[in-house]
DNA sequence: TCCATTCTCTGACTCTAGTCAGATGATTCG
DNA sequence: CGAATCATCTGACTAGAGTCAGAGAATGGA
């Protein structure tokens, strides 16, 4: 790694964080402790205190601490899950919105205040340079793991894609139709699925069955619409090809509809070339392949 | 203020105190509470007590706590000063110094792993975006400020001021020789000192003259060496030229060396235009003038 | 010289942000 | 139906990060 490089982000990093006044919304709550803010912003309009928990990873004493001294400054209400008498449901009072949106006018005041102390063409620059930070920022902390087909977020992801599919192809897409693939076959040895989380929040997967001495059969590839553009796509179809390698399959192959005009650019971009379809697959128009021999 | 900026402005903010984790030094001072690595780090190769507290800005009671519990753990050795025995001199023992070399490594390794997850493309856009973010938020929250010309921080400016010129121009540069400004002069209603204060350090200046119905004369302008490349010098001009039409002045002169290529870029590019001599300044080759009037 | 000021230290607090070990009632599964 | 599990609450702790009011030495200025 290129020191200068590391010493841009130590640099960043120092700055960025000294600005911590000016950029941390966490002072705006000068009358409140940050974990009652942070409650406050997080119920919304009305949520279950369990979700509430585990989203923030809280200790369940510590929430409900929390919100009873809410409770007691009359901003929020809770009541028992009508469904389910165990959960409790917290919602903000009148008065608990009117602060959230307080909250909210004092962010935006502060950031509006930071821009405005600079000219025009470096307040542009300084909120271009800040997507971008943003943006790829997001994509390095995304992380690869291999996951059981049988796991939630594997479930929630593939059902993702095939909703995905369904909305974008010509009559539709359903898992059931076509080439079917067993959970068994996304396990290693025969497949293996990939997923990419963000945190907690899977954003994208791709799957890949293995036949021996065959190529590899990549299928199942999605990103999640929200982190579209930050490179995800490349990333995943490379962490699959490098697993794909790690078991020795001498290529990877995939087919493809011609609706998905973004993944037939990444593929070939990527250094696929198109080839004799190699299945009957019903969805598919273009049919791919990568080696992955050294030349 | 564009609501598209402010809602970036806090997009941005959100995402990089969420990887707070990834980004700050803090949470590697696993062992030991943030407060006494950031001594630890600050004594750096021996300090006086009395600065650490004003710069860091803490308790005398709090330091002296911290201080000696990092006594205690052999990381620091304390004396007092020879030449004054009632301030302490902090400097770190030799596990001291291992202590923070170790956290220094184990930032930049934290900062290289952030980067190695991004492809090559994106890890350059990513540390050269944080430049950005981190030159323009440093401008953003420069303050400008008149001030007394016997204040300490004006002091330092104008010494400032006089050791770059000696440095640049040919033969050297003295306050005392050329046209001389006493301190009264520098004070309303007769002139002013202005001055930029990034935080508590003082990273640029400008005296303007006030002469009545007659054009301001501006002087002493000086924009720290590490604090260029801000678009300072530009803000300072624009922030003299405010307070001269404030004033009634008609318009903005000044005289300036053939050294001085960039200031005198930025005159022109300020809408200044040169003019004849308008004194007998003896270190100067240009003079420039601009009119305060709207036309 | 003496009095005010400066620098540091000590003891006694406070507040935030948790953690941990049960207790209690509701629900679910075999 | 009974046992296990779940969601929440309560009480008892802890650690970090300070704040505040003096006390005691050293120093500087009249």
């Amino acid at each position: 790694m290129d020191e200068t490089m590391v010493a841009q982000v130590r640099r960043f990093n120092r700055v960025v964080t000294q600005q911590a006044g000016v950029l941390n919304d966490r002072y705006l709550a000068r009358d409140r402790p940050v974990g009652e803010s942070r409650l406050l912003w997080e119920i919304g309009d009305g949520r279950d205190v369990r979700s509430l928990r585990t989203e923030l990873d809280l200790d369940s004493g510590y929430v409900s601490r929390l919100l009873r001294s809410l409770e007691a400054a009359g901003l929020v209400t809770t009541e028992r899950s009508a469904a389910d008498r165990r959960v409790t449901l917290a919602r903000l009072t009148e008065a608990g919105r009117a602060e959230r949106d307080l909250l909210d006018e004092r962010s935006n005041a502060l950031a509006a205040e930071l821009l405005q102390t600079l000219p025009d063409r470096q307040r542009e620059r300084l909120v271009a340079a800040m997507a971008d930070v943003e943006r790829l920022l997001t994509a390095a902390i995304v992380r690869f793991a291999v996951t059981d087909p049988d796991d939630p977020v594997a479930q929630h992801c593939l059902r993702a894609y095939a909703a995905e599919l369904d909305a974008r192809f010509d009559g539709g897409f359903s898992l059931d139709r076509g080439i079917r693939a067993d959970p068994a076959d996304l396990r290693l040895p025969n497949g293996l699925l990939l997923i990419a989380m963000l945190h907690a929040t899977p954003v994208g997967c791709g799957v890949l069955l293995f036949h021996g001495a065959e190529p590899a059969h990549l299928k199942r590839m999605w990103v999640a619409e929200p982190a579209r553009g930050l490179g995800l796509g490349r990333r995943l179809l490379a962490e699959l090809e490098r697993r794909a390698a790690e078991q020795h399959a001498p290529a990877v192959r995939l087919e493809t509809n011609a609706a998905l005009t973004e993944a037939i650019a990444l593929y070939r971009s990527a250094g696929y070339t198109e080839v004799p379809a190699f299945n009957d697959e019903p969805y598919a128009h273009h049919w791919f392949e990568k080696s992955l021999l050294r030349q």
